[in-house]
RNA sequence: CGGGGUGUAGUUCAGUGGCUAGAACGCUCGCUUUGGGAGCGAGAGGUCGCCGGUUCAAGUCCGGCCGCCCCGACCA
């Protein structure tokens, strides 16, 4: 490809609006555009990385035994209502009418429509597992689209879904995709960690997110530093400090507080005590807003939503907001841990572990003058649940080895989800036994979102000049500089663009003649292809042509002669660097 | 959906109620230049987000609507 034929150039400035780097570079490269919010054209240099990004990933299916397969956008809401997915979507779930009036949702996963698909082939056990994939539009109307490709309401997934007839076997391609994902991590440049997960309402009792750790992403991890536990926030184990364990229970009574002592700082300032050794409550509400969750953990840590639903029994929880609090006489800074007596069947009170493990709390009962003192689990007062409520934070000791937790910012770039029966239960998922009966199928669902590793691969493939694209997703895998007028100089381009396309090596040629050098670099360091060969008087007074890597600083002179061996070579040594050697 | 911000040339942005709305970059033409965002000259390019109001006069003030971004709660 001529640059000057490319449609599509790079721009000097991004828009201030554009935080992320990804979003940034993909942009003033002339990679993408946006359309409206959440919603992005890839312009043919995004889109020829957008296709190599798919063409690793459908090997990886394929070398695991997924067909390839398609199924419409459109799909009639029936599918939706049989689990009550739609209602659980939400506002998210796109939908539309065709003109008899029939509703359609718009794509938004497929586990409905895929799940009935295999089971109307009537499938025995002999036909199982099927493994399927697809590269699919998804459309979610999601509350905030952020960070250019990062979180977009239009975008491109491959979702696969597996049927099986025993957990055993489910277990064994559950295995196959936690492999394949490793191995499309590793063949696109990206660091990952396979977090255990939490799965929430839709069956299985985990899940594996693949997390690559990034400061623009959405996500928190844990990962040990010892052992290999590696985890969501919500769902990771930590140990609570035993704080007083040994001391002995003092007796419970109310102190005198100033008014203006609210906070945990300022409890902690007060009493000069740590922040362990406080009581803090926060108010939770189902969404239906008929149970209010009082939910106490110690001062020094945070509560996580995700947990505290999971403990309570129900998919997900709101923040209560101050109308709550007042609906039980309450206030900020104010809500009490017991005591709600004459609201006692709309209360769930939840502890986290660490409450019961510490002597002597402070607090947990405060009045506009008052505070209790020596506040004891068990003695003083009790919940109706004990949980694992609190969120994890930098430097907590594992669960599972007692070493360190280390807080990583994360993006969620891949995700296997096990099912259970979840959806086949609800879509009628049978498949015939060797005993003639009809049983449900176990299902597994695999999803990846191609723009989002497109971006995921920028923010950490990039530095302050522009992208540096692994070889196995550039766009082009040589970009060929001519520099200056001068007719030797730009026939000898014209012959090396023609012997490397001709020799099947993605090139892009910038064959400008009316631009200085200096913008011709700058445009190559923001496009970030792998390989950069230049031509000038100065190159071919040296008696060749320089070759320089993207990542690297130095160039070298080499012989036009057998240019296109060191071109193979180069590319076969610069793939081979992103997979390790096993 | 709550909080904060923003909307003016292709792009990034200036613009105190007052003349024909500006700059830089980019673009077009000519000449010079060509190893890290070149120089000179000439030129094209605007529904100041939309609707309404106040005013002799609105890009500027007021009201409403819309778009977009950021921070939080949810997800590949």
């Amino acid at each position: 490809m001529k640059y000057s034929k490319l449609f599509g150039k790079t721009v000097r400035e991004a828009k201030k609006e554009m935080t992320a780097k990804s979003h940034q570079l993909l942009y003033t490269g002339g990679f993408i555009r946006e359309l409206s919010a959440g919603r992005y054209e890839f312009l043919p240099l995004g889109f020829r990385v957008w296709k190599k990004l798919v063409n690793v990933i459908d090997e990886e299916m394929e070398a695991i035994s997924s067909q390839r397969f398609s199924i419409p956008i459109l799909q009639p809401m029936e599918f939706w209502a049989k689990s009550n997915r739609d209602k659980a979507w939400g506002k998210s779930l796109m939908k539309i009418k065709d003109r008899t009036g029939a509703e359609f949702a718009l794509s938004a996963t497929g586990e409905g429509v895929v799940t009935e698909m295999v089971a109307g082939t009537n499938p025995t056990y002999k036909d199982l597992p099927v493994i399927v994939h697809q590269f699919i539009i998804k459309l979610r109307d999601e509350k905030r689209a952020r960070g250019g490709l990062l979180r977009t309401r239009e975008f491109v997934m491959k979702d696969a879904y597996s049927f099986h007839d025993t957990e055993e076997d489910f277990m064994n391609t559950y295995d196959d995709f936690y492999k394949a994902y490793s191995r499309i991590c590793e063949r696109i440049g990206l660091n990952y960690y396979a977090c255990i997960a939490d799965s929430g309402p839709l069956g299985g009792d985990y899940c594996h997110e693949f997390q690559i750790p990034c400061d623009a992403g959405e996500d928190h991890i844990v990962k040990c530093e010892k052992c290999d536990y590696a985890v969501n926030v919500e769902k990771a184990e930590f140990v609570r400090k035993e704080v007083n364990k040994k001391e002995e229970m003092k007796e419970y009574k109310m102190a005198d507080l100033p008014e203006k002592v609210q906070k945990i700082k300022d409890l902690m300032k007060h009493y000069d005590m740590p922040a362990e050794m406080f009581i803090k409550n926060v108010l939770y509400k189902t969404l239906d807003g008929k149970k209010l969750i009082i939910a106490t953990v110690t001062g020094d840590l945070d509560v996580n939503s995700v947990k505290l639903a999971k403990a309570v029994g129900e998919d997900e929880l709101e923040i209560g907001e101050d109308v709550d609090l007042k609906s039980i006489g309450s206030k900020t800074g104010y809500l009490h841990s017991w005591g709600y007596d004459e609201h006692k069947d709309r209360i769930i009170y939840v502890v986290d572990e660490g409450i019961t493990k510490t002597r002597n709390l402070y607090g947990g009962y405060k009045t506009a003058t008052q505070d209790p003192l020596n506040v004891n689990y068990g003695r003083d007062f009790e919940a109706d649940i004990v949980a694992d409520i609190a969120e994890p934070y930098d430097g907590a000791i594992c669960g599972k080895c007692r070493g360190v937790l280390k807080l990583i910012r994360s993006i969620e770039w891949g995700h296997i989800f096990k099912y259970d029966h979840f959806y086949t239960k609800h879509h009628d998922g049978f498949f015939t036994d060797r005993d003639g009966q009809k049983k449900l199928m176990y299902m597994g669902a695999y999803g990846i979102g191609i723009g989002r590793s497109l971006a995921t691969v920028v923010e950490t493939h990039h530095d302050d000049k522009g992208i540096s694209w692994p070889i196995s997703v550039a766009p082009y895998k040589v970009h060929l500089v001519s520099l200056g007028e001068d007719k030797a100089v730009n026939k000898k381009a014209l012959s090396l663009y023609e012997e490397i396309e001709k020799a099947g090596i993605e090139i892009l040629w910038d064959d400008r003649i009316d631009v200085s050098a200096g913008v011709k670099f700058n445009d190559a360091d923001l496009i970030g292809i792998p390989i950069r060969l230049i031509v000038s008087e100065k190159s071919l007074g040296k008696g060749g042509i320089e070759m320089k890597l993207r990542k690297n600083k130095e160039s070298e002179i080499i012989k036009a002669d057998n240019l296109l061996e060191v071109l193979r070579e180069k590319i076969t040594q610069l793939e081979d660097e992103l997979i390790p050697k096993k």
